[in-house]
DNA sequence: ATGTGACTTTTAGTCCGTA
DNA sequence: TTACGGACTAAAAGTCACA
């Protein structure tokens, strides 16, 4: 691969759904609008640092589980 | 801690120091301005995804352990 | 319940200087 | 060699309507 922002996307999306929650909820939790999550999940968003930890804190992974390759 | 600013940039200022290279080095390799490594360095920014993979990439580590406790 | 484009606002990131 | 400020430009953050 080598594309970053689909690799985490891939993972939110995974996790999330082993999570068997919406993007709804996990907007709401992580406290970020529904469309931004669907645009990191498919890959055409380059998030902050900061958004990503927001992400990482509301799925309870640690962030460097959105990273994994 | 919990400031992921301020985690991100001591692993960098620290991998960068084991390699011996100067801020502006690293910010030649990773094609970032050199003010802005420097803003990292001290926890002043909050950097984008693309952006901390390509230093991790000058500095050759894995992207993951930017973000390690 | 999610994908997508177009959009505005905020901030990331650059480039100049000084110390 | 690094810190830091100001002014700027590019891109991220965040919102909305509609499929």
């Amino acid at each position: 691969m080598q594309d970053w922002r689909k690799i985490v996307g891939k993972n939110v999306r995974r996790i999330r759904q082993e999570r068997d929650i919406t993007q709804e909820k996990l907007a709401f939790e992580a406290e970020i609008d529904l469309t931004y999550i669907g645009g990191i999940e498919r890959g055409k968003r380059n998030p902050s640092l900061l958004v990503m930890a927001r992400i990482a804190e509301a799925l309870s992974v640690p962030l460097t589980r959105l990273l994994a390759e």
